[in-house]
DNA sequence: GCTTACTAGTTTCATATGAAACTATCCACT
DNA sequence: AGTGGATAGTTTCATATGAAACTAGTAAGC
């Protein structure tokens, strides 16, 4: 069995390695440029779409620990490019929101990553892009279940 | 333009988000068991196929930064499932092989990985995994596109 | 055979990471 | 009101990372 294992075709490694790749290869259109790391950049999109989402609130939807988002976000307030806001029923929480500044940057982002995507989706016809993002779909659930059974076993 | 974006429908996100998840749960069924890391898995195997690969060599194969591949060698040679043997033709590099207990291991660890493969991929009809595995290499490959231009303008 | 440029692999060092501890607050129950 | 958990977010600390420096060796031009 082993001898025929091939690391070439197994696919948690093949997943791995491409988004690896694209990660990387978008983040060099970003990241320099305008000083804002994968995580932040994942913060500023989540905030604009979710204005007053809390730091635990972002960190579950942008699949992020709470650290990396505490840091990032203590980062992104520093500059100015984001503000937490206290929430009278909670005071242990804060309300993140854009500022004008961090609104305009995520304005001048956003098409350059929509751009590299369609670059990078330009490998694909659209059924194709239609069914790769099914398929991730579909992964991603059985992901759900598979972590189901391993806690819950 | 960004008013519409969405981080769950941006693919490096999604690649990303899943390729981690997959990730992290393939290395639970044998990282704390077999005390073996996901980089040091892939060394693993990688000799298997190809025994007396350099440990550059080896790098380029499985997308490791050679600093990784020298301290995982490093281990898994003192832990006695690897060796190094001396190549004449070059004292700066050595062949890397398993040892018998090296590829015991690898013997062991491969079904849990096909298995936990198989897992994922019950998600899948039959021609949807030919289709995803068709589509990584189309992304993959533009990739390589995308690197090209990166570099060469 | 020297000098120069390159490559294999290791080590150093500064930074990134995340688990666990911690602080402050909230909530449920008495 | 008071006690015993939970939870939000931060800080600490030990480990992981990878860029750059380094060591040792190779290769090509003179």
């Amino acid at each position: 069995m082993a001898d025929q294992f091939q690391l070439e075709a197994f696919l948690p490694y093949r997943m791995n390695r491409l988004a690896e790749r694209a990660s990387d290869s978008l983040a060099r259109v970003y990241a320099q440029r305008f000083r804002i790391s994968v995580h932040q950049w994942r913060i500023l999109v989540t905030v604009r779409e979710y204005p007053g989402l809390s730091a635990t609130a972002i960190a579950a939807r942008c699949a992020l620990d709470k650290v990396q988002v505490s840091r990032a976000v203590t980062d992104l307030e520093e500059r100015m490019l984001l503000q937490r806001r206290a929430v009278a029923r909670d005071r242990r929480s804060r309300e993140l929101t854009l500022t004008d500044a961090g609104m305009a940057l995520v304005q001048q982002i956003t098409p350059l990553a929509l751009e590299w995507e369609t670059t990078l989706l330009a490998a694909l016809d659209e059924p194709q892009r239609k069914q790769f993002r099914e398929l991730l779909g579909r992964l991603d659930q059985r992901l759900d279940q598979i972590e189901g059974l391993e806690s819950g076993s």
